[in-house]
DNA sequence: TTGAATATGCTAAAATTTTAGCATATCATT
DNA sequence: AATGATATGCTAAAATTTTAGCATATTCAA
C-alpha cells in the first residue's frame, strides 16, 4: 500500500480520513462534528463519496444512514504513517523516534515498565539476521 | 505551535515541507528533485513563496540561489507529527506506537539495546507525579 | 566586461478542491 | 398510512491550489 503521508489526499480528505481512523468508523454527522472549521453537511458527504471512489473508504447501511470505514486496517495505515514520520523527522532512527515519544508525553511508570518488556520481547523474538 | 497533521497545508505544500524537513534545508532544485510527480520549476518557487508567506519557511541567499529552511525546529515539528499519529492510529497509546515501530521495521539488536537504555533513563529521569 | 546560464518577481490561466442546494428516498412515530 | 425528520443522489458554482511563462536580475567564466 502507498504510504500515508505521500498519499494523494487533499487537505479535507486527510482530515476526514484521520477522523475516521480515529473513530474506527463514522457517519456523516460524526465526521462533521469532529471536522475543524466544519463545512456543510453536503460538503462532507461529497468528500466521503470521493474518498470512497478513490478506494480509501467503504460504507455500509446502518438504518437510515451510512457508516463509513477505512478500507485499510488501522494499524497498517498507522505503520505507514509512522514510517513517514521516522523518515522525515528522525533520520530514519527508531531510537530518536522513541526518544521523542517518551520525552514529550507524560509517560507513567507503569507504561515505561511495559515498554521495557516490549523491548525485551523484541530482543528474544526476532533479532533480524 | 499548531500540530503538524492538522496544519492547513495543501497537498503540495505538505510534500514540500516534508522534503525540506528531511533535508534540513533545500534549494528550489533540491525540492524539485525530490518532489513526486515533479511539476515545473516555477511551480515549486510559487509554493515556496506561499509557504514562506504562511510562516513555515524562511530563506537565505546562498550565492545565486535561495536556500529554504523550516522556521520550526525539526524535532519539535516531529513531536507534533508523532502526537497526531499516536492519537489517530494508536489510541493515544505510546506503548502501541512503540510496538508498531519495533515490529514493523528491521531493528537491530544493538538498537534494541539502546532502546532499553533509553527506557531505563526515562524511568530514572522523571516519573511524572 | 560581456555574454551565457541560472536565479528570482510577478501575473494570470488551468485544474482541482471545496462548497451549497434542490430533488428524492428512507425511517420512525402517531 | 400519513407526516415530519433525517438520509442520500446529483449538479453546478465558488474558492483554492497548482501550474506555466514572460520579464528581469544575478552569477560566473572566458
Amino acid at each position: 500500500m502507498e504510504d500515508y503521508g505521500t498519499l494523494k489526499l487533499s487537505r479535507r480528505e486527510r482530515q476526514i480520513m484521520d477522523i475516521i481512523f480515529q473513530h474506527g468508523q463514522a457517519s456523516v454527522a460524526d465526521v462533521l462534528e469532529n471536522l475543524p472549521d466544519a463545512p456543510s453537511y453536503s460538503t462532507v458527504r461529497a468528500l466521503l463519496r470521493i474518498l470512497e471512489e478513490k478506494g480509501h473508504l467503504t460504507h455500509q447501511k446502518d438504518g437510515p444512514r451510512y457508516i463509513y470505514r477505512p478500507t485499510q486496517p488501522r494499524h497498517q495505515a498507522g505503520r505507514s504513517a509512522l514510517k513517514q514520520i521516522v523518515q522525515t523527522f528522525f533520520d530514519r532512527s527508531i531510537e530518536q523516534t522513541v526518544a521523542a515519544l517518551v520525552s514529550d508525553t507524560e509517560v507513567s511508570e507503569e507504561e515505561l515498565e511495559r515498554l521495557s518488556q516490549l523491548i525485551e520481547q523484541a530482543k528474544k523474538g526476532g533479532p533480524p539476521s
